[in-house]
RNA sequence: UCCCCAGUAGCUCAGUUGGCAGAGCAAUUGGCUGUUAACCAAUGGGUCCGCGGUUCAAGUCCGUGCUGGGGAGCCA
């Protein structure tokens, strides 16, 4: 008989007769005469009753079964006598495929976060992880279901890069030279590594994603991105997947109109397709989540630029430790401020000054800003950032010198302004950062399978 | 990297002025009427994070290290 997942299984409006189900056993309830198991076999948050009766030939085997046991189940799929469920399953078979013995650590409780991130291998099997890495699969897979609506091509950018001037914080080496022979030695000689030459995990696939879309137009990349910076907090990891779109022929507002209109497909998405998965975030996780996501997918995200969020931050009545001027950059507790109690919805902040921003965000006509765009969430802070590139070849020239930036590095970056350069607009989206946003999970270590943090790579 | 907090049974945590190591859940064993975080009873379970110090006496006080969490910076 073919196995029936019990996602479907529960979706059935009459009964199929018998079936065959396989998974793990979540709890088992005995009393004298039969036992209640709950099975879950991953493909959907709700378990499926099982009544397994004492004349099953192997019923004292079936009693030994613990949390965590995986099994396979033949049985009569019935409409359940008791509440809380529509079917379940007479059970006529039960093989068990391996006993979970006593020092299983996945209780019929609540665990702290933090104890399953010290069983990362296991935590996909409680009712909250399975949720998240459900919810973070479909995420997955709608990007490049929206992406593909919208006739945009998908680039796989490359991991390991050559330029480290990007700016965009500290880089892991690649190398393959022996350590024991770089130390005898006294220090790295590139010439004999690998590439001939120093070399890095990306930090951002966006120079790539740039002469992508001077050639197929609409296209994005989406793949893991290493950081070496020694952050820690709940909102950044070494390893995470980052999603970029670069769009030719388009300026910072048609930028902005993509990243209102792809974090609210994304949303709608998550809603329509993990209902279920959704509703247990609302419900015990976050309850301000629901309104949160309401206020995504129904009002307009805030636009206003750098200089009015100063305007802003200076006349309110809020105390900051802070203090806010034009040139420096805002910190969390201003971005929070904007987000979550001035505007209470996403808020786009453009035109930045130039003097915080990289060298590739294109020069606005007042010569003291540019036009980049980041936009702020509440409870995360920056989802996305991202800019209308510097086009323009003389200007992007003069700015390079002005930050020391080795040119010659950059000749194939500098060859797209030199050939057919258009106006093009582009921005990284935080893939863990928005599943944190939808789902109310706080710490962005829980939205990983198993995440890089400084000081950390188990699993 | 900086600031703050925490570390006690498998998990979550209590532990008073420094004076015999505790609870709930889990586990094990038994009971039980269709249960659903089942219920009832019994039993077992400890490097009180490591190291050093103060003291007649340290889970408790002091120093230090490690690990975890919250916040900041960096950013997505």
């Amino acid at each position: 008989m073919k196995r029936t997942k019990i996602n479907n299984l529960l979706k059935l409006e009459n009964t199929p007769g018998d079936v065959l189900i396989k998974g793990w056993v979540r709890t088992k309830r005995d009393s004298k005469e039969f036992s209640f198991m709950e099975i879950n076999d991953g493909s959907a948050l709700k378990n499926i009753q099982v009544i397994a009766n004492s004349n099953l030939d192997n019923y004292s085997d079936i009693e030994k079964i613990t949390t965590g046991t995986s099994v396979s189940i033949m049985g009569k799929l019935v409409e359940s006598p008791g509440k809380g469920q529509k079917w379940e399953l007479q059970a006529k078979n039960i093989d068990i495929i391996n006993i979970a013995p006593e020092s299983y650590p996945l209780q019929k409780k609540r665990h702290s976060d933090e104890f399953l991130r010290t069983i990362a291998h296991l935590r996909p099997r409680t009712n909250k992880y399975g949720a998240a890495f459900r919810i973070r699969s479909e995420m997955a897979f709608a990007i490049h279901k929206f992406y593909k609506e919208k006739g945009f091509r998908y680039l796989t950018a490359p991991l390991i890069t050559g330029s480290d001037a990007e700016g965009a914080g500290e880089m892991f080496r690649v190398t393959n030279l022996d350590p024991k022979r770089v130390k005898k030695q006294g220090e790295m000689n590139f010439d004999q590594d690998f590439f001939g030459q120093e070399s890095n995990l990306t930090v951002s696939g966006q120079l790539s994603a740039e002469m992508f879309a001077l050639a197929l137009g609409d296209v994005y990349t989406f793949g893991p991105t290493f950081r070496a910076e020694n952050s820690n907090t709940s909102r950044h990891a070494a390893e995470f997947w980052m999603l970029e779109p670069e769009m030719a022929f388009c300026d910072l507002n048609g930028n902005m109109d993509h990243g209102e209109e792809l974090v609210k497909y994304l949303t709608q998405h998550a809603m329509d397709e993990c209902s279920d998965d959704m509703a247990l975030f609302s419900n015990f996780v976050d309850k301000s989540l629901k309104k949160r996501i309401d206020t995504i997918l129904n009002s307009e995200f805030e636009r206003i630029s750098y200089t009015e969020a100063i305007d802003i931050l200076q006349k309110s009545k809020k105390k900051f430790e802070f203090k806010v001027d034009f040139g420096t950059d805002l910190q969390s507790e201003h971005e929070r401020y904007l987000a979550e109690d001035y505007f209470k919805k996403p808020v786009f902040l453009t035109n930045y000054p130039k003097t915080i921003k990289p060298f590739y965000m294109r020069m606005n006509d007042d010569d003291k800003t540019v036009a980049a765009v980041d936009l702020l969430v509440p409870g995360i802070g920056e989802l996305i950032g991202g800019s209308q590139r510097e086009e323009r070849l003389s200007v992007l020239d003069k700015r390079m010198d002005e930050m020391n930036l080795p040119k010659k590095d950059y000749w194939w970056y500098l060859d797209s302004r030199k050939f057919g350069s258009v106006p093009h607009s582009g921005f990284g989206l935080g893939f863990e950062r928005f599943l944190m946003l939808i789902t109310g999970i706080s710490n962005i270590r829980d939205v990983i399978p198993f995440p890089r943090t400084p000081g950390s790579i188990d699993f």
